[in-house]
DNA sequence: TCCCATGACCAAAACGTTTTGGTCTATCGT
DNA sequence: ACGATAGACCAAAACGTTTTGGTCATGGGA
């Protein structure tokens, strides 16, 4: 009936050794005889003995848990509109699984204003996704000696290290050479007004890509509310210039189907008349109709890298970081004429 | 230098008594005199005490700890297609929002098959969103006996009432009714292959709606996988009929989208020719085109609302439930001809 | 031979709570 | 006036680890 937990005390009389030692030898702390490791490992293997997290936690001042901070917008309301749910929720689950399988649970941790809140959640590092320029909650884990890991880079912190990324760069470069392999001879750019890596490296990437062709480059900056219809707006202001480009790479993925709608209008078709691309997958982009063509950052192999690089961290191990993960380019019929 | 944490001795040396009855007046546990119970308080507040989440966990077994348990696909690549990411976010971050600020944190968990999985998660109770009909992992909780609370009913186990739900009868006539005023005579509905409980009372509204209105109703049941392609055929089915209906329900998101495009297809507009609204709100939605007639099932709510009820069920209260969450219809241009 | 590392092991303390099992005083019913 | 009951409080045990500070051989260098 009373289904005891099995201790660390079951497991020390089973192997025959003290509490210390199989502490010692599971955790490959103190200097244990080998064969004597062998039989205390055994042991807790046969007994199903799990270390206790609470007791871990309390004694240690670890816990073993890892917080999963995705990007906190001001408002709800804006975060409706803003988040590519899709690519976080990909992300999040991801790097759940991975950090799970390592024993380190992952907590959804809504925004962190202050250093108590994230003291009270007790983990022992966390995740940071998509942080702003100097983001504070970076700030925060420093404050309390944790460390982090973001995915993409904080523009404002160039000595921290600990980041998985995109190949913004490249991932760009190869988006913008199929648009011009398809035939477009003008790419216009549709890029986002933020503070992230992503979106500045790809924007840049663009500028240098024109550069590299001798083309001049085109970029409409468009908001981050609002974001098909902003797309739907300053998409248009590209399509009504004199000189109407041909391709247009739009960042988000809500700006691509703007785009799409606004050309549409215009009677023009894609992608017979306009290419169109998108730097990021989802959904609504294999969805669309036409499907778009998309940069497929992987968040599934994202988060599992992130993950994996902070549990490193957290057992000691010294990993290599920065750690980039590669994309894949999805083509769809709206860059097929 | 020394950070030197806040434990509950300080708070007995400041408010004069003894750890026992700091901690006695802090949980509401023993009896202790309200002037006394006061003072303690007061003395926590000043200091800043918050009792440490390990040394409670260990003592008393309870880790204040909730685990958020999202539809499990068998596969990842099903997951891709078949999830609602978007509604599923909202879910995830409100319950986590709702959940910290009354001080237990939510773990996101990766799909869980055994007992010893959960076990080692060391959670006190967890959400379970739409479990599909006798969810074996409502199971697993039940055998470590933890309390659940499900988003959603499960419909092989009529007596399990820790629910919170979408008003789907009420929910779905609103949205029928609404496509009747706005001149529908012949609406059918793209209905979904699961054995979740709001797929099945929807469709089960639609019926018991066409019978109130001696309506023969018209029902293709479409697949989870491919939702949007899906959707496609099976709308093009509908379409196709010589009575061709003139407005169609589809449940999920991308089935609406599907419809859509197999109506243009067809040399039919919608709204024009052809209504069209969906179950289920997400930014597809609001951003097709046309924007697409929802029920905003209000997910921010849902999960918070979860988050509460199984709060209160962990301290101890006996809240009211099942608990339904009113939904709100989101009337766009694809149902106003 | 003696001394000092070093390796293998262990008993006990410590982590910060909650819970158990009390003591003591005041009040109530008879 | 007496025993019983309830209220207010407390000391100590308990939770299951990790860590500290050892002991005791064994072997190598002087």
């Amino acid at each position: 009936m009373s289904e005891r937990r099995v201790t660390i005390r079951d497991v020390a009389a089973a192997a025959g050794v003290s509490v210390t030692t199989v502490s010692h030898a599971l955790n490959g702390k103190g200097s244990v005889d080998p064969a004597t490791r062998e039989r205390v490992i055994a042991a807790a293997g046969d007994l199903g003995y799990r270390a206790s997290r609470a007791a871990r936690a309390l004694r240690s001042g670890r816990t073993g848990v890892i917080a999963m901070l995705l990007p906190a917008p001001d408002t709800l309301d804006a975060e409706r509109e803003m988040l590519s749910l899709d690519y976080y929720m990909q992300l999040a689950m991801a790097a759940a699984g991975a950090a799970f399988e390592r024993h380190h649970p992952l907590l959804l941790t809504p925004p962190l204003k202050t250093v108590a809140e994230l003291r009270e959640l007790g983990v022992d590092g966390g995740i940071l996704c998509d942080p702003g320029r100097a983001d504070p909650r970076l700030a925060l884990f420093e404050e309390l000696g944790l460390p982090v890991v973001t995915i993409e880079r904080d523009l404002g912190r160039p000595e921290h290290r600990w980041y998985v990324r995109g190949d913004n760069e490249a991932n760009t470069h190869e988006l913008l050479d199929h648009l011009a392999d398809a035939g477009a001879t003008r790419v216009a750019m549709l890029a986002a007004e933020s503070d992230w890596a992503w979106s500045a490296e790809s924007e840049q990437a663009y500028r240098a890509w024109c550069a590299s062709r001798g083309q001049e480059p085109i970029v409409e900056v468009t908001g981050l509310h609002q974001l098909e219809a902003s797309a739907y707006e300053s998409g248009g202001r590209l399509l009504d210039r004199p000189q109407r480009p041909d391709a247009i790479f739009a960042l988000a993925e809500s700006y691509a189907t703007g785009v799409v709608r606004a050309a549409r209008d215009r009677g023009l078709e894609v992608p017979r008349d306009l290419l169109v691309a998108s730097g990021i997958d989802s959904q609504q982009t294999r969805e669309a109709t036409p499907p778009i063509t998309t940069i497929d950052l992987l968040p599934q192999d994202q988060g599992a890298a992130a993950a994996r690089l902070l549990v490193e961290r957290l057992e000691g191990a010294e990993p290599a970081a920065p750690v980039v993960v590669p994309a894949a380019l999805r083509i769809r019929a709206s860059t097929q004429p």
